[in-house]
DNA sequence: TTAATAGTGTCTCTAAGACATTATTCC
DNA sequence: GGAATAATGTCTTAGAGACACTATTAA
């Protein structure tokens, strides 16, 4: 895909839907951290959510996805629609910068264009370990990196409202859902699962009770290998049942943590 | 307001945001059913829900309050986004229906207008009484009637799914959150609340577990007053607790049914 | 043997789920 | 007293939560 030839087409409203953006909050797991993937386009004093407009042949589930895709490189990631954000004063007060960022790549905005103007955001999350992506920067991005969501910098427009309410989301739905298929590395220890669990929910949980509540739900299965990790026991290697865990997606289950 | 003014500037791309609709499934509960409210625009052979446009100086979340208001009278209602929907083909296939309608109230629609064209909708849904509500007819309104939500009829676009998702988040929400204020009389039974969880739920619940743990979230309080029922004994009312109704609202409970 | 981490078992207590009888009202 | 509906208590059982020791590895 020509990405330069696609944003620039940005102005295009034969090719984009006009007032609709989709941002989407990319959320990386590694070693203990939870990360998002933020960019900073040239000239913008702030960060923004990896983002884009929809074009009119494909759904808001495929935009999200193909930014996901643009951003990290892979395809199919975990996916969540969680809410749309839209009101009057959300980029109020920073058109200035938007404008400014279309001079810095020599195009003119018209003032009229609906970029400028009231724009709804649908709003996605995405889950993926964050050392399996290479990370892809967009032409007219001055920046592009993963920021610890205890620690963001200056954001663009709502976008830190976006980023919270994402998290909530994804605490929301880890009570309800299985979680880790992304996020995890094939296979994977129970510490390492229940680092993630613990990073996630931002607490504490009982290691002997997480396992029992993790294992009596079936979708992990224990493997007969063992990992190395130095002058320490090695632990036992899982494996997501992938059957088991696709069903869990679909009817829910429930982990009280 | 003046509504035929209103939806005849529709058309106004100075006032309204283009490419995007709210769609407001309004429930309403009596009598032991739940209904939701529909409408069909004049000359269209199919059902819709209410929704329309957002304004340029509005949020969306006032969007579906003025919508709802619009159809039912009635202010501040429950209000909750729950998904948006944004795809090629979900307005496909009926776009001659849309087409006919504008003729038939003596609008021409260019070919071009982005009310043909591919349109974003985010949804909301509202709860309320349905015997409080007088139902507003819009003026290009053919009908506007409560169906059963197990019985709908014929719908047009995607909003036999969009109402079908609305339920699924209601359903899921009743799990979470009280439920009920906007849904019953100021004073009410037990009796009475059973059957609503029992009707939004569509299972039977045990009544005497219901009332435990009903009562254990302290969201209602007992009335020293009782209902006249006729030759029966009489059931003893009950209020909701405000303030710990809108605290459960804000953090959430859990009831297990 | 030591230091670090993995792995596991038991007790208590809360609450979910199943279940049936008594109380009230008006005829 | 009969018919209809409201109100309520108990037992069983599952599982949440709290808690601490043993096992393994490599230096």
């Amino acid at each position: 895909m020509d990405i330069k030839k696609l944003e620039s087409s940005y102005f295009d409203d034969k090719i984009y839907v006009k007032n609709v953006a989709v941002d989407n909050v990319i959320f990386g797991y590694h070693d203990k951290e939870l990360k998002v993937l933020l960019q900073r386009p040239t000239s913008f004093p702030k960060w923004t959510v990896t983002g884009g407009y929809v074009r009119k042949t494909e759904s808001i589930e495929e935009a999200a996805d193909n930014i996901a895709c643009m951003r990290t490189g892979l395809k199919n990631l975990f996916l969540k629609q969680f809410r749309s954000f839209g009101n009057p004063s959300r980029t109020k007060g920073e058109r200035d910068i938007v404008k400014k960022f279309f001079e810095s790549i020599g195009m003119e905005l018209p003032a009229d264009s609906w970029i400028l103007d009231y724009s709804v955001s649908i709003a996605f999350y995405t889950l993926t370990e964050f050392s399996r992506v290479t990370v892809q920067k967009a032409p007219f991005d001055e920046a592009i990196d993963w920021w610890p969501v205890s620690q963001l910098p200056p954001m663009m427009f709502d976008h830190a409202l976006i980023i919270a309410e994402a998290l909530k989301a994804l605490q929301h739905h880890i009570y309800h859902y299985p979680i880790g298929y992304e996020l995890l590395p094939e296979k994977f220890t129970l510490p390492e699962i229940h680092s993630l669990y613990e990073t996630i929910l931002d607490k504490t949980l009982d290691n002997r009770n997480f396992t029992r509540k993790l294992m009596s739900t079936g979708i992990v299965k224990k493997l007969d290998e063992t990992r190395s990790i130095g002058a320490h026991r090695s632990p036992y290697l899982y494996k997501f049942d992938k059957r088991k865990y696709d069903t869990a997606l679909k009817n829910g289950i429930f982990l009280a943590f």
